[in-house]
DNA sequence: CCCGATTCCTGTAGGC
DNA sequence: TGCCTACAGGAATCGG
């Protein structure tokens, strides 16, 4: 589900409400998701408070004194403030209770998420440390990006998505960005001109940019901390429109599977 | 190292 | 209505 995007707008939200507080519980009714949740979580957190709500690439951070939260919502996680009475709804996994009165809640159909507990640096965590660049910041620029993929035969999509190289994007906004940057999905990396690769980080800094201020995309189900949907659906160009005519052309727009997954773009627009 | 395929899991939409 | 298949916002892992 979530891209950097939507994972952002969930920690501004956590980030307005959680620090300060101190965890007085947590209780885990599905320890089972992408890996087990450890026990250590449920000894070690209660009794600390929140000192920020932080984010690498998709990954949220909860960091307190004695150790971080590592958060990945994977396809279908959302995290929720909520009152503890409500009756909590199939596939909430884990709940955090707090001195205010409410709770945090994780909800995961799919389990593809994950829930650590890490007392050291948690840049260093073994998932963390190889991480490429946030594709906000400085270090994500032309020279970057022009380099990394030199003599690289995979899709220019596929690096895009591959966290490695940058963090964050995903197969809504890989779309999204090649096509706001004219760029056909399947070319290979090493193909990419320079003066495209510059267009392309542009264009993936642009639309990211331009899917936080909308709150995110909600295809289905996505809802940031406080339950409301966000509205980059909306603006959304390529992604989901199959057959739909491109916006800047005209042209029926196509679909096929690149890199294992669903990819929309214009084959007049896009080279 | 690089690449593509597979894998984890549940819910839902669409075809028959 | 029910059954079956395909597919869904991620990314670690494996075999070549």
């Amino acid at each position: 589900m979530p891209e950097l995007p939507e994972v952002e707008t969930i920690r501004r939200g956590l980030g307005r409400q959680l620090p300060g507080r101190t965890v007085l519980r947590v209780r885990v009714h599905q320890p089972r998701l992408r890996w087990p949740v450890p026990r250590r979580l449920g000894r070690e957190f209660p009794g600390q408070a929140i000192d920020s709500v932080e984010r690498r690439g998709k990954y949220l951070l909860l960091r307190s004194h004695a150790g971080t939260v590592i958060v990945h919502l994977g396809m279908s996680g959302s995290l929720r403030l909520a009152d503890p009475q409500a009756p909590r709804q199939l596939h909430d996994h884990v709940e955090w209770l707090l001195d205010d009165g409410r709770c945090l809640r994780l909800h995961d159909p799919r389990r593809f998420g994950a829930v650590l507990w890490t007392t050291g640096d948690p840049l260093t965590h073994r998932l963390l440390v190889h991480l490429g660049p946030e594709p906000l910041g400085r270090s994500f620029n032309a020279a970057y990006l022009y380099q990394r993929t030199r003599n690289r035969s995979a899709s220019i999509k596929s690096l895009l998505m591959n966290s490695r190289l940058v963090v964050g994007v995903g197969n809504i906004y890989a779309s999204e960005a090649l096509f706001a940057a004219g760029i056909h999905p399947a070319r290979a990396g090493g193909r990419v001109a320079h003066a495209r690769c510059a267009r392309l980080v542009i264009a993936v800094k642009q639309t990211l940019r331009r899917a936080i201020r909308a709150g995110g995309t909600t295809l289905k189900d996505f809802a940031d901390s406080d339950g409301r949907p966000g509205y980059f659906r909306q603006q959304l160009q390529v992604y989901g429109r199959a057959d739909e005519p491109c916006m800047c052309c005209g042209t029926p727009l196509s679909q096929r599977v690149i890199a294992q997954r669903s990819t929309f773009y214009c084959r007049r627009c896009q080279r």
